[in-house]
DNA sequence: GCCAATTGTCACGCAACTGTCACACAAGGG
DNA sequence: CCCTTGTGTGACAGTTGCGTGACAATTGGC
């Protein structure tokens, strides 16, 4: 399956750089805000596996993010993770009430809330672990024939799959045509060399978002490859 | 057998609507209510298959419904979980004097009654606490044979069942016609791949519920996937 | 035995995908 | 600069794969 997907809801500038580097580290996508409403907006939209969610945060306070996004349909099931500041008991209790799944007291060390992340996953989704394959931005899972880009998941046709899956198992390789007509479509097709080219189009198509460069690089007179970006 | 009933006696009205959520999507059955009186009579006329009970209620209190409910045939062996303030040792122990069978003290969070109350079920009724499944909005009961989604039941043949359930078994992945002849129908079957399609088309019509997405995912000439939603 | 539910197949139609082409455009050599 | 070679692009018809409704055969409860 994809990696999994989570929405840092933290207002300070330091903690959230921190914690972002953290998870990515461990392999998760990762979308951070400073603000409330902005969280709610992120969370109805990517549909992020987990939410960490700071108390203190500008603009709408985290009990009523906490609220709202268990009301609102689309996120009433994600998890939440709330991050209280020590000994202010009353938040907790209210943080509980209002839905959140689980809570850590500052200061705590990242490798505890890495450790509360991953439980939580572990127990909302025990299949998070397929085959993943990763190159640059772009994300493949074989299992779940998903294909993903900056956080967003992209459509593909099954030969543009196979041939991007073909790419990300040998990164910035440059595959001829004959090569890839072998690897993609079996070795004793008779397609023309040049389909091959109107099949890269479509993978670069499908996989183009906004504001991310190409990664396939065409080499003149000898075919393509994948550059992680 | 059915899905596990429960009588949830809360007067916070917040706490209350949240904690019924969360066990609805769990596949429980709920009933809710603030008063200790109407819980007396809820629990003598729907014999449910547990109680959980604030100790601060309204009307009757808390320990004299469990005093109560103890007395009264009907309910005498009815298992109770009591909800207690923080640091209230008296209450835990006149509790667990006058009959509960666990206690658990606020704040607490939801994921941690959810545990209590499944391993009391298991404990006092091990037929009771069926291995569940939930996938997103979907929730699997194996051994009652019962699948709800949105917290409403849902009917399926017993092909659907057990494809469903093979489904929810790997949330997310990829399967093609053929493992799920294997997995579903037994290894050495010589049913047409066509009909694993007919079969698909079968269970999403029987999940199917107002406003809620088709969770059956098509992977064009690779099968078919389970999302959670 | 009878009725209702379930099951496996099929044929049809639509939507998505595929391979190919013609042409426009870019890159490099002389 | 022109010419050759190689690549990008849009369109198009043929093919494939899937959704759907219908139907007869089978099963299982009463």
């Amino acid at each position: 399956m994809a990696a999994p997907r989570l929405l840092l809801v933290e207002d300070d500038p330091a903690l959230a750089e921190l914690l972002e580097f953290r998870f990515r580290n461990e392999g998760y996508q990762v979308q951070v805000t400073p603000d409330g409403d902005e969280a709610l907006l992120l969370a109805a939209e990517e549909a992020p596996d987990l939410v960490v969610l700071d108390w203190m945060i500008e603009g709408t306070s985290g009990i009523e993010v906490c609220r709202r996004l268990r009301k609102t349909k689309a996120t009433a099931h994600v998890p939440i993770l709330m991050l209280t500041a020590r000994g202010a008991e009353d938040d907790k209790i209210r943080g509980l009430e209002t839905g959140a799944d689980d809570y850590l007291t500052k200061p705590f060390s990242p490798r505890e809330l890495l450790a509360r992340v991953g439980a939580i996953l572990r127990r909302i989704r025990p299949a998070l672990a397929g085959e993943m394959l990763t190159v640059g931005d772009l994300t493949l899972d074989a299992t779940a024939h998903k294909v993903t880009r900056r956080s967003q998941v992209v459509a593909l046709g099954p030969t543009e799959f196979r041939l991007l899956r073909h790419f990300m198992e040998h990164p910035g390789r440059v595959f001829s045509r004959n090569q890839l007509l072998d690897a993609v479509w079996g070795n004793e097709s008779e397609i023309e060399l040049r389909t091959v080219d109107v099949h890269i189009r479509r993978l670069r198509k499908g996989i183009e978002v906004e504001g991310a460069p190409d990664p396939v690089r065409t080499v003149r007179s000898a075919g393509y490859a994948l550059e992680a970006v």
